[in-house]
RNA sequence: GGCGGCGUAGCCAAGUGGUAAGGCAGAGGUCUGCAAAACCUUUAUUCAUCGGUUCGAUUCCGAUCGCCGCCUCCA
C-alpha cells in the first residue's frame, strides 16, 4: 500500500487516485534560462523515480511537465543580446533534455510549454475577472486574494500575524495593488514590446503561476492526483496555482502535493542566486557518471536536505560500480540447472523490502539497502556454491524491477563479455 | 518576527519504546601467476546536550545548543 506525506495535509497517508487505476500528475519543470544544477535534477530525478514507481504499482501514468520559456530572467536574457526569447531559450531547451536523458529520465507524457499555452492562460484570467477574483489595475491584471479565503491553505502561511523581520520586501511593491499580497497574472506590455500577446483585457504577457495552472488543466482536466515540485515552489508558486485554479473553477485542484528538499552545498542551498552550483555538465566534465549523481541523488530521501559533496560522489561512483559488477557477475555465472531455495528467499526478500520501502513514502534510502543486502548475499553464494540457471533468471529479473524504479544499473555497457 | 525541518560512526544514511539497516572510506585476511572483481572479519556500550515519563528511550515529552529552509526570483 504506497503512503506518503501530502503538504496538503501535512500528514503521510494511503494514496488513493481519483479514478481507479489511473493517475494524472503534474510536476513543475525548469525555466530555461540557464543551465539546470543538479539541485534541479534532484527535484527532477525523484520526480522520475516518483512517475517510475506509480508505474511499477500498476497505475496507467499521465504526467505533465512544463518548461516555462517566458519570465523576467528570460526577457532580459533575450533583450541583451538582442534577440526574441525563443531564440534565446531554444539552446537552453535543448541542453535541458540532453541533460534529463542522460540523467536516465524517461520522458514524461505530456511536456508543454509556457509560450505554447497563453489562449488556456487568457481563459482562465477571463474567468477570474468575470467572477470578482482578479482586478484590473493600470493595465495589468491581478489576482484578489481576499476573494479566496482559503489562500494559504497549501503552506500554511498566516498573513494575520505581521512579518516583522521581512515585510519591507512586500511593502516595497511598485504597483497599485488593492493588497500586498495580491499577484499579477497578466502584466500590461506595450504595442511594441516583445514578447507580448493580444488578450480581450489588454496586450500583455502572463504571470509566473498562471502557466503552470493553465498548462495542468489542459491536459489533466479541472482536479488531478498529485502535483509536485521543489520545496521552493511551495510559497508562494503552488498557494497561486491552487488560488487562480480553484478560483476559476471552484474545484479541487491537486489532491495531493509533494515537494522534495533542496540539495546544499556546503551546508548552503545550492542556487544560482548564490552561486553555488555545479551543473550537470560540470560535474561530467570532471569525470563523474550520470549514473553516480543519480546514485547520489537518490541515496537521501526526498523530504530530507541533502549536502552535497566530491566524497560523497566519489563514494556513489564506487557503488554504483559494485551493482554494475553485481549484475554482471550473474549474467556471466556458471549455472548448473534447478534452483537454490537460499537464493529464491533472498530475491523475494530483496523485492519484499524495496516495495516496502517506496510504499513508506518513497524512501529511497531503505530500498537501496534492499538492494545492497541482496547483492551482497548473492555475491556470497556465487562465490561459494555457483548459481543454478533459475536463480540467475530471477536475479536478473528483480535487477531489471528494481531498476525500472531507481534506473541506477545503466545500460549493460559490456555485451562483448555476455555475448554468447 | 512568523512558520517548518534537521542534528545517528571518518563521510553519507535507514530505523524502532526493548537494546543501532545499508553504502563509501580505512584495517586485516581468503581467492588469484600478478592484478581486477568477489568473499570473510573488523570500525557507534552509542544515536547533539540536559532533564522528565517508563521496567526500559536513540525512538515519547520539555528545555538548551547548533545547523538549514520558507516568508522575496529560485527545483
Amino acid at each position: 500500500m504506497l503512503r506518503f506525506f501530502n503538504t496538503l495535509s501535512r500528514q503521510i497517508g494511503e494514496f488513493k487516485p481519483i479514478e481507479a487505476g489511473k493517475v494524472r500528475m503534474y510536476i513543475c519543470g525548469p525555466t530555461v534560462w540557464n543551465f539546470a544544477h543538479i539541485g534541479n535534477f534532484r527535484t527532477f530525478i525523484f520526480g522520475d523515480v516518483l512517475r517510475r514507481y506509480l508505474k511499477f504499482k500498476g497505475y496507467e501514468l499521465t504526467h505533465v511537465f512544463n518548461l516555462t520559456d517566458v519570465d523576467d530572467r528570460i526577457i532580459n536574457e533575450a533583450a541583451k543580446q538582442n534577440i526574441s526569447i525563443d531564440e534565446f531559450t531554444a539552446p537552453f531547451i535543448q541542453y535541458f533534455w540532453e541533460d534529463f536523458d542522460a540523467l536516465g529520465n524517461e520522458r514524461p507524457e505530456v511536456t508543454p510549454r509556457a509560450t505554447h499555452h497563453v489562449p488556456e492562460m487568457i481563459d482562465i484570467i477571463s474567468t477570474l475577472l468575470e467572477n470578482g477574483h482578479a482586478y484590473e489595475s493600470e493595465g495589468s491584471i491581478y489576482y484578489r486574494i481576499t476573494a479566496f479565503p482559503e489562500y494559504g491553505k497549501l503552506s500554511k502561511i498566516s498573513f494575520s500575524g505581521n512579518i516583522a523581520g521581512g515585510s519591507e520586501r512586500i511593502d516595497t511593491d511598485k504597483y497599485d495593488k488593492e493588497d500586498a499580497r495580491d499577484f499579477a497574472l497578466w502584466k500590461l506590455v506595450g504595442e511594441d514590446e516583445q514578447p507580448g500577446w493580444d488578450a480581450p483585457f489588454g496586450r500583455g504577457r502572463p504571470g509566473w503561476h498562471i502557466e503552470c495552472s493553465a498548462m495542468a488543466m489542459k491536459y489533466l482536466g479541472e482536479t488531478f492526483d498529485i502535483h509536485a515540485g521543489g520545496m521552493d515552489l511551495q510559497f508562494p508558486h503552488h498557494e497561486n496555482e491552487i488560488a487562480q485554479s480553484e478560483g476559476s473553477t471552484g474545484k479541487l485542484f491537486a489532491k495531493y502535493w509533494i515537494h522534495s528538499e533542496f540539495l546544499k552545498i556546503d551546508d548552503v542551498t545550492m542556487s544560482k542566486s548564490k552561486g553555488n552550483f555545479f551543473t550537470f555538465r560540470d560535474l561530467k566534465e570532471q569525470g563523474y557518471s550520470p549514473l553516480a549523481m543519480r546514485y547520489l541523488l537518490l541515496s537521501v530521501p526526498y523530504r530530507k536536505q541533502l549536502n552535497f559533496t566530491f566524497e560523497g560522489l566519489q563514494g556513489a561512483e564506487s557503488t554504483v560500480e559494485r551493482l554494475r559488477n553485481f549484475r554482471h557477475l550473474v549474467r556471466q555465472a556458471k549455472t548448473t540447472d534447478g534452483s537454490n531455495a537460499e537464493v529464491m528467499a533472498l530475491n523475494e526478500k530483496a523485492l519484499t523490502d524495496f516495495e516496502v520501502a517506496l510504499d513508506d513514502d518513497f524512501n529511497t534510502a531503505a530500498a537501496l539497502a534492499a538492494i545492497h543486502d541482496m547483492v551482497r548475499e548473492i555475491n556470497t553464494v556465487i562465490a561459494n556454491d555457483g548459481l543454478k540457471s533459475d536463480d540467475q533468471v530471477v536475479v536478473l529479473e528483480a535487477i531489471s524491477k528494481f531498476d525500472s524504479v531507481l534506473g541506477i544499473f545503466g545500460q549493460e555497457e559490456n555485451e562483448i563479455l555476455d555475448a554468447d
